[in-house]
DNA sequence: AAGGTTATCCGAAACGTTTCGGAAAACGGC
DNA sequence: GCCGTTTTCCGAAACGTTTCGGATAACCTT
């Protein structure tokens, strides 16, 4: 390995200049700079960053704590998408991007303080993370720069961003009560979600626009999952037959929805409806090509990454990212 | 930031004595250790990283070098269940993943070397390379332990994980031909890609165990994208309209395969059956639901950490690794 | 009681970098 | 030729950890 030291003694200076030669500090003839760099480039050197970081108290790198997100949820691949645009951004920035994942399980050995201190991040972004979740007390209180995904909190050192969830879910049922359907039900996820109650309120919302009274026998928990969702169609149109439309708060559910309602014998969309939540790539292909609410989801991890570095280099920016949602009419849904 | 010192000052012993005592050496006494180990614990001590990979020359940390992963790829989320596999397992034995994504544009600036050097990796990952990657004469000659996916290197500090391209590519189309097809064409990928080799190979043993000669006008690259899939099976078909089934390289291609048959008013499988390969989510979704061949996508990542890992601790083990693919019967083949 | 062994501890150097405080040399003004 | 300023450089300390080579004291062995 060669370090500064190598290059100090083939150029003839100190290691002070070399160092404050290779980063640009003003006090050194531009000469010797040169020739220090071109030595630096001869000699193939790379900085150490576990020297430098040792000095500095600064890893230039972003964790990714990534909740509970198991070879089951890749289906949808949000979690990917939004990892992308985190990973590009902070590419862009001359940030590494460390994963770590974990489980409930092991959550309770290794305080949030402890894991981020240990891996030596500068700050952290958090997703699918349950709003009950021990972690997000933690989070608040530290001293460590956070960005969470869909989870709306703010900190001196939080930030969060997420989609404009009651606008879409406003969009999407106004849609449905557009094309004349006054019986709608909804699969949510489970009230540790944010994003449940906001795509909820939204529905709400749409309903009241309506003058349609909320039904709350019409809500069902889908627990987010494929066979959840789909359970919980079978006992809502168990209970309620009636039901000519269904608002899933995710398409993961709305995928479970469709196989429920099948499973009783009727046409999608012909006898029921269905709008899901998130655009997830199934939605496009899948039969009937499901209409659903768009996230932005690579915007939402390049803005995330963008505000935790925002925040880590103490620039003042906004704590609070709200994306725009665009709803997407495919051919689940007909008019009644 | 509490450091060894002060637990040293505390516990009123050296910091030889607080390091040798956290690491497990048996020079300390069982009542010292403990001792110390209670002051770690009430101060909420943990190691800076930086500091002992400074002298440790070990980071701890495996790279995952991604080459041209973007948005777009998304669609198959392969390159994320790989990414879960990998992650769980260096999670399991203690190591970290840190994301490094590159594109050719950055390539050219940054060797391969410098840049495993800069983030300070013990190891790297590499998939998603072109055989004619600059990068891939970079690793063999290169000193840093690395394994790659699906690309068949290996050297002493080099192994690569992959998947029985050759057989899953027999199985598929040797069910086409009991099924009574004849005339199969081919999607493939592009020849920098030894997943496109392999599977072709199976193909022709397929064929040749029909005693089939194999005719190189129905073998036509789609590049690996749905798009260019679509586009060569247009030519395809035109070129050789009594091709009565097409087995494609990907399953993202045979997307692209089933919207040009059916762009040609043709039916599937009613007229032209179609295979795909991968078993990525959408394919079981998809109408007709796509027959495929599965590959263990979580497993890949898993056991090249693991192989990694291996290499890194200096184990002695196979540096090559296929897994079993299988073949998953669906609706998009026809007998005929 | 001398010599040898074992158990337990410690001082100091080392890893590669940044940075503080200064110092030497060159220059300008008068 | 003196003084102040600017330019350009450097020595040494510091970051938190590991590790090498001992050192001390207690315990055996004969």
């Amino acid at each position: 390995m060669v370090t500064i030291k190598d290059i100090a003694k083939a150029a003839g200076v100190s290691v002070t200049t070399v160092s404050r030669a290779l980063n640009g500090y003003d006090d050194v003839n531009e000469d010797t700079r040169q020739k220090i760099k071109d030595i630096a480039q001869g000699l193939g050197y790379s900085p150490n960053m576990a020297a430098r970081s040792l000095i500095s108290k600064k890893t230039k790198t972003l964790g990714l704590l990534l909740s509970n997100v198991t070879r089951a949820s890749s289906k949808d691949n949000i979690a990917f998408e939004i990892l992308c645009g985190m990973n590009d951004r902070a590419g862009e920035l001359d940030y590494d991007l460390v994963l770590f994942s974990t489980t409930p399980q092991k959550q309770k050995i290794k305080s949030y303080k402890t894991l981020c201190q240990e891996r030596g991040v500068d700050g952290v972004i958090i997703m699918g993370i349950r709003l009950d979740d021990a972690y997000l007390k933690e989070v608040v209180s530290s001293q460590i720069p956070c960005v969470l995904i869909d989870i709306p909190l703010e900190g001196p050192n939080v930030g969060y961003v997420t989609s404009d969830n009651v606008g879409g879910a406003y969009r999407a049922v106004s849609y449905l009560l557009e094309a004349g359907h006054r019986k709608i039900g909804v699969v949510n996820g489970h009230s540790q979600a944010d994003v449940s109650v906001q795509r909820l309120k939204g529905y709400k919302q749409a309903l009241e626009r309506f003058g349609i009274p909320f039904d709350e026998s019409l809500v069902m928990d889908g627990s987010f999952s494929e066979a959840g969702a789909k359970e919980a169609v079978y006992r809502l149109l168990a209970q309620q037959p009636d039901i000519t439309a269904l608002f899933c708060i995710s398409d993961l559910m709305a995928l479970g929805a469709l196989q429920a309602v099948r499973g009783l014998g009727l046409q999608v969309p012909g006898q029921v409806s269905v709008v899901g939540f998130d655009n997830i790539d199934v939605t496009a292909y899948c039969s009937p090509a499901l209409t659903t609410v768009n996230q932005n989801k690579y915007e939402m991890g390049y803005q995330a990454a963008q505000m935790l570095i925002d925040l880590l280099e103490g620039r003042k920016v906004s704590h609070r990212l709200v994306l725009d949602t665009e709803l997407i009419i495919r051919e689940s849904v007909s008019a009644r």
